[in-house]
DNA sequence: TTTGAAAACGAAAACGATTTCGATTTAACC
DNA sequence: GGTTAAATCGAAATCGTTTTCGTTTTCAAA
């Protein structure tokens, strides 16, 4: 059904040779039969067969993204990046979803891999602590950048905030606003990330004289930065302490869980407890109080990670090849209600 | 670099047809030489390469998806939907982003036909009032499903909610808790879920005695459903009317606008002034007061989505038409705090 | 031993575009 | 007119797989 090559070709009793180097501007074609060409070829819409392109040139003009999951504030920013980038350079995005499943993150790989798209981003598991599957990608010379959710021992581009400035800085917030016992909700243990915040964290409070205490950081039983992680972790620190006057929670989300829970327990935010959040959601602007945050820039995240992709992209099918680079994008600091106490103490 | 079938062929003293048709068991080989040729191929872990087997098979087992927003609570969880089913399937799904543009999505589109995927989900953006590039598609015999923001006149399957129903029930939800007076934030002119919420608001006032007064319907002159558009309404309200006691509104995130346009205001929500949402975001079930509103299936839509798409991409492979069809999936009310008045009127 | 059918294999033509390299035509100059 | 260089063109190989269809081999039945 499509026009082909050789049906322009024909009509024009010229060879299949002449007609595709007439579109692409060959230097040994006439301008007349490149003009009658060019003239034919858009009368009849001609779209040159994308999978035999793609077979020649051994490229598919397509990328894939691998990140743990879709709905959710920061992610869906990302994906946003770099579908806007990517579209600028003509390249379109494959999206996969790991649902923070080492297995399905590997399966996902592998299946990228085998439909060639022309390089991966990618966003690790929560579970993924095995490598493997990623080096062999970069091994069969695959253009790879992760982001955000990184591997250090793996040799590739890396786009990424700095978690723990970003965590100090919150830390220090609460101790400058005159918090003096912080406790910490850190989410799940393994991600690079949850590591550096709660890096951070500790480094604050010993920055500022005030000592390091296990016994205030809250894990995540369930594995995901979840509202129920919130609630529970809240629940479980009001029975556990009552001296507790400020916290620094890994993830907006369960910051609300904790806000919710602690409300309904009748403890004030932020009088009694002041609260830092992490990411900057949409959400932390239009609750009560409003939270404050880390900006986490995921927008410029994936515009950056699809350039830094795009040119180890172009740079391999030239044959050159470039030093993996770690771009560490700016967070800021955002005080809201949930840090602006209004009785002094 | 990777392996390819002549090579396997080669290893093995066979021609490639026989090394072919071993691997996807033809009758017309020995088991001998189909145990040879898949013990090699595992060995040296051949891949079929993807482009040469789109060329022959005109199929690229990717399918691509246009909606307006990919940061969007609905939409997102659509995606998921989609791409949840699509893997079951060996599918992969490519994401574009019309940006709510009406010459994004029709040079999208176009992108995704040069490209050929197998066939195309789409939910229309608001801009949208030509349908040619949908129909165009269409006629090049590529499936076409909409989804949620669809297009009446179109001949294709379409995978919706009932709009006018759920509204009718959100208002009259509204009627029941005894709200006299009831306005309607109504989102842009012109989609058909902006309409058809329109009719449903209206019909459920006409059935229950209530005139329905044109003043008292707030259109949205930004063109998108914004947190900004909820504020700007709730405040033209205010001025407007003192005795306005329920608001249906087009969306969540315009209701939370709104509330906190209200809070800021003095209004009490419910007991002044009761409102019912719009799609069940996650977040009205965390912000104070808890928002009533209609639960919109975005998992499910996407997951019917796609099985609807798959049996048009199978039946139109096998050369057999399927009719169009237009499922309807279920949406349910979500009674919550921002309707449950606390004193009697 | 011949015959015939069934089993096993492979040559070759697709799929549609790209690109190399040789062939032909045209124009230009002496 | 003859020679040469430049301008145009096209045959054919290639990318890697699939599939048709004809060929060879095998082996049991006659």
């Amino acid at each position: 059904m499509p026009i082909t090559l050789k049906e322009i070709a024909e009509k024009l009793n010229i060879s299949v040779t002449t007609a595709s180097k007439a579109l692409k501007d060959y230097a040994d074609v006439s301008p007349k039969t490149k003009a009658k060409v060019k003239a034919l070829a858009k009368e009849l819409n001609y779209q040159p067969n994308a999978f035999a392109v793609h077979l020649r040139t051994k490229e598919s003009k397509t990328i894939g993204v691998i990140i743990p999951e879709v709905v959710h504030h920061f992610f869906s920013n990302v994906i946003r990046g770099i579908i806007s980038e990517a579209e600028k350079k003509g390249y379109l995005v494959i999206i996969l979803q790991s649902n923070e499943s080492y297995d399905m993150e590997k399966k996902q790989l592998e299946l990228l891999m085998k439909q060639q798209v022309d390089g991966v981003l990618i966003s690790l598991a929560n579970g993924t602590n095995n490598f493997d599957h990623i080096k062999k990608a970069i091994q069969q010379n695959k253009p790879v950048v992760m982001f955000d959710k990184i591997a250090k021992v793996v040799n590739c581009s890396k786009i990424i905030i700095n978690d723990i400035d970003a965590a100090y800085n919150a830390t220090k917030h609460l101790i400058d606003i005159g918090c003096k016992k912080i406790a910490h909700f850190r989410g799940p243990l393994l991600p690079q990330n949850s590591i550096d915040r709660f890096i951070g964290y500790k480094r604050a409070l010993e920055d500022h004289d005030m000592k390091y205490d296990p016994s205030l950081v809250y894990l995540c039983e369930c594995g995901d930065n979840s509202f129920e992680e919130g609630k529970i972790n809240a629940q479980q620190l009001h029975q556990d302490f009552n001296d507790v006057d400020g916290i620094f929670i890994n993830t907006d989300l369960v910051a609300i869980g904790a806000i919710t829970a602690f409300q309904e327990l009748g403890v004030n935010i932020p009088n009694d407890i002041a609260i830092v959040g992490f990411s900057n959601w949409f959400m932390s602007t239009v609750i009560t109080p409003s939270i404050s945050t880390i900006d986490q820039p995921g927008y410029a995240m994936g515009q950056t990670s699809f350039n830094q992709l795009y040119k180890e992209i172009k740079a391999q099918k030239y044959g050159d090849y470039v030093e993996p680079e770690t771009i560490t994008l700016k967070t800021e600091l955002l005080k809201r209600g949930s840090t602006q106490k209004t009785i002094c103490n």
